[in-house]
DNA sequence: ACTCTATCGTGAGACGAG
DNA sequence: CCTCGTCC
DNA sequence: ACCTCACGATAGAG
């Protein structure tokens, strides 16, 4: 479950490495998309729809903002992983978890709708998170979205979250260079402070939660040292405790088999075919969405085409002056304690 | 009395009509 | 703009 | 036929 309270110890101990922007602001770039936890929040969000016709729409919109998305998917989870999956499938009362990395007939549909998309997909070895940092690392992708944290540990520079297909919405940026610097930690350094806090493949200490575990770990700078300064007593360590393979995992990157990727035009045709047809998805929804990503993709052209002609100096301007007058106010609550005020900003 | 941590329950999307 | 019903 | 995650409230430990 991603790292425990790890977004809270960076909104309370390093604000300046979150950045607040919206959908447009990543116009161009290359966003690599953990495809397992979006497909699961389509689900959980959406019992009634199928996670494909969620995938469906949100890619659409990526696309109409030239956002080039590549869509990573799970494969085997590391061994130390199965005791936490275990837990998961025990909570929710079911049998046995998917260890083997198979692909569900769920995960197929979303290959092939991704195809008909003409958007490129890459299977991990291991873990999505943990291939989706890499491209990022190796400068493949721009970004990766995903909703929960474990990027930041595997090294992606750029995590974002909260992006959607919502009108307005905000998109949170989390910048790993500036946590560190702000933290005055390494990546080695973090990566211990993240097992402390809590991650996937191995036990923690109990006790220890954010502000002590960053404390600690900004004193000492290793797990080895922690151990030694902390009280063994009210802090046990865990018998067997495989933090050091914990650690392996998060720093050892996979390597990747250099992908192309390619974006195409989606198959109309096709993906009707496809959605209608076998997925009994109405003909008119579908219809109707590709044509209006048609008409957004010829107006962007257009106008991108009258920026050329026009010198491109003033085209950022513009877009700033769009972006200024379209932005909800915004005021920066970093040190505000009484945000009970939520729809009346104070006039300045 | 205070600060920090652990645990449990809960809610989460995107569209178009009006 | 907004609210609300539907999507499968 | 399954695979989530973060937040808020609350209770308990130090």
């Amino acid at each position: 479950m991603g790292i425990t309270k790890l977004a809270d110890l960076i909104r309370f101990h390093a604000p300046d490495a979150i950045s607040h922007k919206e959908i447009s602001d990543f116009t161009g770039k290359v966003i690599a998309l953990d495809t397992s936890i979006v497909v699961n929040q389509f689900r959980a969000a959406t019992p009634t729809l199928s996670p494909l016709t969620g995938l469906f729409f949100r890619t659409l919109t990526f696309l109409e903002h030239d956002i080039k998305p590549v869509f990573v998917f799970d494969g085997k989870p590391p061994e130390e992983k199965t005791a936490a999956l275990e837990k998961r499938a025990e909570a929710a009362s079911w049998k046995c978890p998917n260890l083997t990395g198979t692909a569900s007939s769920q995960t197929k549909d979303c290959l092939h709708l991704l195809k008909l998309l003409g958007v490129p997909f890459i299977q991990a070895p291991g873990d999505a998170e943990a291939l989706c940092a890499q491209l990022v690392r190796e400068g493949t992708a721009d970004a990766v979205a995903s909703e929960d944290m474990d990027t930041l540990p595997f090294g992606a520079n750029i995590l974002i979250r909260q992006l959607n297909a919502k009108r307005d919405s905000e998109v949170v940026e989390y910048s790993l260079p500036k946590l560190l610097e702000k933290l005055q930690i390494s990546q080695e350094e973090f990566v211990d402070l993240c097992i402390l806090l809590g991650c996937d493949y191995c036990d923690k200490i109990t006790g220890l939660g954010p502000k002590k575990a960053l404390t600690l770990i900004q004193k000492h700078r290793t797990i080895e040292n922690v151990v030694l300064h902390i009280n063994r007593q009210t802090h046990p360590v865990p018998h067997f405790w495989k933090y050091k393979e914990a650690r392996k995992i998060f720093l050892d990157a996979p390597q990747t088999v250099d992908p192309k990727l390619i974006w195409t035009e989606p198959d109309e045709e096709a993906l009707v075919g496809f959605l209608c047809h076998v997925k009994y998805v109405k003909v008119e929804r579908v219809r109707r969405r590709m044509e209006r990503f048609r008409q957004t993709r010829e107006s962007k052209r257009e106008e991108r085409e009258r920026d050329k002609a026009a010198g491109r100096s003033r085209q950022t301007r513009m877009e700033d002056f769009f972006r200024v007058t379209r932005k909800r106010e915004q005021p920066v609550e970093a040190a505000d304690s009484s945000s009970s005020n939520r729809k009346r900003p104070k006039s300045t």
